[in-house]
DNA sequence: GCCGTTTTCGGCCCGACTGTTTTCAGTCG
């Protein structure tokens, strides 16, 4: 997709015009911003919308008019746009690498004029060497403040796993809610809207004596640093280097705050032009016609006072969410705890660490009502896999299993390891005899993209496989996951009935969120499972629905929703 | 530079916090 470089583009000509002179600087450049955001968001890649239908297809972007059209026609001929090659002549500055928190284009600009500083290594130079304060608006503290902030950066101060930080978050939650004062409390932005990863966590509570909260909040024993604190907002740094955020605001503006504060900040824009066409004002204050509040006190009300249906946080990334709440078309996602099975779980008898009638009575605990057993196959030595005999011995244990189990079943299966050439690890004769089947790769995670898709697609088109386990292979932070052309696997599994997974595990969440999307969308089915290595990983389910719900995705369109027998009819 | 339930011109999301050039610009979410 080419989407990526022009959005890209059109974004640094926005950063780059942000600077330049003139009253409709900041528009001009705010029309850049937008442009790149659609381009982004685009389905298609903008190339391919060029090649079918021109300029005027490209017209049809919103926020693209006839300036930035020829621009991105310009790219998709040429690579690159003059205009913006002469702006990074009169600016030459990484503005990548120069996304520093506090530090604006405007300082930029300025840090440019006086240092010619162009990158990260020149700028944490200049300021090691008391360079940087000499430039008009940056005083000594702010040299200082910049040095720390740069150690933070490149000490992987970015986005955290969601998984690894939920545990904290939700304590903190948990404690806002019960002190006395606090009408209620919850955990808002990227948390709630459950992504992948967060950059930093947003807290909101209700109480009429905003102090008091505060001071709690700034003394919890998880801060490491009271960064700021005016009278309704408070700014930490917890241990382990995550920012957090408290607002706290009576309760009339309950609903209002956690709308705003739960963003995204594309979807709250959106809301605000809506309100603004309805002659109203939006703020996280509330809804005001001049000024009285018409609404505030719940999420629904302020939703409501702009025309407009509740929408889950999850899908609020104005991605056409805000359309269909207009015409109260949004689908019915798939809700928390509506998965009756787990249809990827290991044992000791590989890797995992408990043992199969152990995961199933903790399956059973944990609200499900089965689990696929799915241990790893001959071919993946590192973690003691199976060969055929050794599972079909499995499987007999497993129904045997059965029979004594009460109100939970185990499903006899395995983690089918795919060969670089697609083949399978173990033979159909023996994949046949099994309850469901999963198939994943594990080796080979360089080949070219077409040949790994490839790959896939023969797995895919196996008639014993069942389900694509982990589809992209991705490690979260750690690993980009091998190359595939995932529109051609989820055009491979409609074809063939092959369900693709959403690992739940939050190092994977693979399908992430706009792959669940196109698979939604496509009308492939998808299974959510936890990956469970021990009884307490069935929690990670959560961390999985939440990108189903990211992706779109109602309970029709995720099987193991179903009871087993309807899941096993179900099936390939 | 974009765009139209007020509009083809004149607007463009909104408020909190920081630091300081002490009245507001810069930055953030």
């Amino acid at each position: 997709m080419k989407n990526e470089q022009v959005a890209g583009a059109l974004r640094d000509i926005g950063f780059l015009t942000e600077v330049e002179d003139g009253p409709n600087a900041q528009f001009k450049s705010r029309a850049y911003y937008r442009a790149a955001d659609a381009v982004e968001g685009l389905d298609e890649d903008v190339s391919a919308v060029y090649e079918k239908g021109g300029i005027d297809a490209l017209l049809e972007i919103p926020g693209v008019g006839k300036a930035i059209a020829a621009k991105i026609e310009e790219h998709v001929k040429t690579g690159k746009i003059r205009y913006h090659e002469e702006l990074r002549a009169k600016l030459p500055i990484d503005t990548a690498q120069l996304r520093i928190e506090g530090i604006g284009p405007k300082t930029l600009k300025a840090i440019y004029a006086k240092l010619k500083v162009t990158n990260l290594a020149e700028l944490e130079a200049a300021a090691r060497e008391g360079r940087l304060k000499t430039v008009p608006g940056i005083s000594a503290k702010k040299e200082q403040d910049i040095i720390k902030r740069i150690e933070f950066a490149k000490k992987g101060g970015g986005r955290h796993i969601i998984g690894e930080v939920w545990p904290m978050i939700k304590q903190i939650e948990s404690r806002l809610k019960g002190l006395p004062g606090v009408a209620d409390a919850s955990v808002a932005g990227s948390v709630r809207r459950m992504k992948e990863t967060i950059g930093d966590v947003d807290f909101l509570a209700a109480s009429s004596d905003p102090e008091k909260v505060m001071d709690f909040f700034t003394s919890m024993p998880e801060v490491a640093e009271v960064k700021g604190r005016g009278s309704a907002k408070a700014f930490v740094r917890l241990r382990g280097g995550i920012d957090a955020d408290l607002l706290v605001v009576p309760e009339n503006s309950w609903g209002s705050a956690l709308q705003y504060f739960t963003g995204s900040k594309e979807h709250g824009v959106e809301l605000r032009r809506i309100a603004i066409a309805k002659g109203l004002r939006l703020n996280e204050w509330g809804v005001f016609e001049g000024e009285r509040q018409v609404a505030g006190r719940t999420e629904q009300d302020v939703y409501r006072a702009l025309g407009l249906a509740w929408m889950p946080p999850e899908i609020r990334e104005n991605a056409g969410e805000i359309e269909l709440a207009a015409k109260g078309a949004l689908p019915e996602l798939i809700k928390y705890g509506s998965l009756k099975g787990d249809l990827q779980v290991h044992s000791n008898n590989t890797d995992g660490t408990a043992t199969i009638e152990e995961m199933a009575l903790a399956a059973k605990e944990f609200g499900l009502g089965y689990i696929a057993l799915t241990d790893h196959t001959k071919s993946l030595a590192m973690a003691g896999g199976l060969d055929g005999e050794e599972l079909l011995e499995q499987a007999n244990r497993i129904w045997e299993l059965n029979d004594r189990l009460e109100g939970v079943q185990v499903l006899a299966s395995a983690e089918v390891n795919i060969m670089k050439d697609g083949s399978l690890d173990i033979e159909n004769n023996v994949l046949d005899r099994l309850d469901i089947v999963g198939a994943a790769i594990h080796s080979n995670f360089n080949l070219p993209a077409e040949e790994q898709t490839a790959r896939l697609v023969h797995a895919a088109e196996n008639p014993a496989v069942d389900i694509i386990f982990h589809p992209t292979g991705r490690l979260i932070n750690r690993r980009e996951g091998y190359p595939v052309d995932i529109a051609k696997l989820v055009e491979t599994a409609k074809d063939t009935g092959t369900a693709l997974e959403i690992d739940a595990h939050y190092n994977r969440l693979d399908l992430k969120d706009e792959y669940a999307w196109l698979a939604v969308k496509s009308g492939v089915k998808l299974v959510i499972d936890s990956d469970a290595h021990h009884p307490l990983h069935y929690a990670f389910l959560q961390f999985g629905i939440g990108q189903a719900r990211r992706g779109w995705a109602t309970e029709s369109d995720v099987l193991n929703t179903l009871p087993a027998d309807r899941l096993l009819k179900a099936i390939k």
